[in-house]
DNA sequence: GTCTATATTAAGATAGAC
DNA sequence: GTCTATCTTAATATAGAC
C-alpha cells in the first residue's frame, strides 16, 4: 500500500483545497471527486455525508494543529515566570507551519477553513473545537494571562477575537495579498514570513492599555 | 406611493439580511422573494440575475458610506496637520453608524457583506470598490500616514489589511460575540459600543513599530 | 470497495397570459 | 409590473451489479 494514497485521503486532500478557495457550498462532490480522481459515490460510502466529510476535513488539520500547540504553550507556562506576548503568539508559528507537511499549502487552508467554519452556516466548528479541545483554549488564555496579568476576563475574551480575525482574515486571503504585494512592491514573501509579520501586530493589539491614550 | 415599499426595495432589504445571514450561495431567490413578499419572477425582471442583485446590494450601501467617510476624512485632512491614528478610526464610527437608518442592522450587514465579498468566490468587490472608490481609498492612506508617518508604503499595506480583516470579523459576528458577552460577563453592549471598543486595538496595531520590541 | 445508473430535490431562469 | 407554469441544469444521495 506504498503505492497509491488510498481513497479516502485523496477524497480528504482534494476536499480540503476546494473547500478553502470555494467555500463548503460551492464546491461539490463532483468537483472533489474528480480532481481526486475516484468515483463519486464514493464520498457517501466512506463518509456518509457531505456534512461528514467537511467535519472529516477539519477534525484532520486539529487533530495534528492542537497537541503541537498544547506542548509549546505548557512548555512556555512552566519555563517562564512572565512570558511576553510575543513568546506566547511565537508559540503558534510551528504548529501552523507543521500543517503544511501534511498538506501543500497546509497552513493557509486550515485558516480558511477556520473562517469559513466560522461564517459560513456550517458553524458547527465553534461547538466541535471547544468539547474536543476545551484545554487548549483554556491554555491560551491560561498564557496570555500571564503575558498580561493587566488584563481582565473581559477584555481578554474581545481581543482574542480581534486576534482570530485579523489571523483568519490575513491568512486565508494570503494568497491574494502575497500578489498584490509582489505586483506594487517586488516583495516576495512566504506564508511563515506573512505569519511573522502580523505577529507583533497582533501582540501590540494585546498590549494596549483600554484607556484613551495618547498617539 | 407612501403606501408601501416598492418591489425593488423589498427584494434588497431581504436580500441583504439573508445575504448577510447565509452568505450568498446559500441564499436562494426563492428565500428571498418569500421574506420580500413578492413573485419569484420579479427578481430577474427588476435585477437581471442573481449576480445583478449581488452587486445592487453591495452597491446599495457603499453609495451611502463612502461619500460619508470621504467627507470626515477630507475635513479631518485639512484641519489637522498630523492627526491622531485614533482620529482617523474614528472617522469611520458615524459613516458606518448611518447604515444603521438605511436598514436594521445596517451596520453589521455591511460588515457581513464586506467580508463574504472577500472570500466567497464573488470576490468582484476589491474590483468593484477600487474602481468606483478609489479616491476614497487613497484617502484612507493618506489619512493613515499623516497620522504616522513613519510607515512605509509596504507596512501600509499590510497593516490596512490586518485592520480590515480584525474589522471584519468582529462587525460579523458581532451577534454571537454580544450574545456571549452577555452570558459570560452580563455585559450588554451595542454595535456602537463594539466598534468603540475595538477602535484603539486598531489603532495600537496601526501604531507599533516593525522593531521586535520589548513588552 | 468500486462502479453505473438513477432517484430525488432544488436551484436559476424564462415564456407568455394578464 | 406581476403572475403561473415550466424549462433546464446540477446538486446530494442511493440501489444494486461486479
Amino acid at each position: 500500500m506504498v503505492s497509491k494514497l488510498d481513497t479516502k485521503t485523496r477524497i480528504l486532500d482534494a476536499a480540503e483545497s476546494l473547500f478553502a478557495e470555494h467555500g463548503f457550498s460551492d464546491t461539490s462532490l463532483r468537483l472533489i471527486t474528480t480532481r481526486a480522481s475516484v468515483n463519486l459515490a464514493s464520498v457517501n460510502y466512506h463518509f456518509g455525508s457531505k456534512k461528514e466529510l467537511i467535519q472529516a476535513v477539519i477534525a484532520r488539520h486539529l487533530e495534528l494543529f492542537m497537541p503541537l500547540l498544547n506542548e509549546k504553550l505548557t512548555a512556555l507556562c512552566a519555563q517562564a515566570e512572565k512570558p511576553s506576548l510575543l513568546d506566547v503568539f511565537n508559540s503558534f508559528v510551528d504548529p501552523l507551519l507543521a500543517l503544511e507537511q501534511q498538506s501543500k499549502n497546509g497552513t493557509v487552508i486550515f485558516m480558511q477553513l477556520l473562517g469559513r467554519s466560522y461564517t459560513d452556516e456550517q458553524g458547527h466548528l465553534r461547538w466541535y473545537t471547544t468539547t474536543h479541545y476545551g484545554e487548549v483554549l483554556a491554555n491560551i488564555t491560561k498564557a496570555l494571562l500571564k503575558a498580561n496579568p493587566a488584563l481582565s476576563s473581559q477584555e481578554l475574551f474581545w481581543r482574542l477575537h480581534f486576534t482570530l480575525g485579523t489571523a483568519v482574515f490575513t491568512m486565508g486571503s494570503s494568497g491574494a495579498l502575497m500578489d498584490i504585494a509582489k505586483a506594487d512592491f517586488n516583495q516576495d514573501i512566504d506564508v511563515e514570513g506573512l505569519i511573522r509579520k502580523v505577529i507583533p501586530y497582533l501582540a501590540s493589539g494585546m498590549n494596549t492599555s483600554t484607556e484613551t491614550t495618547s498617539m
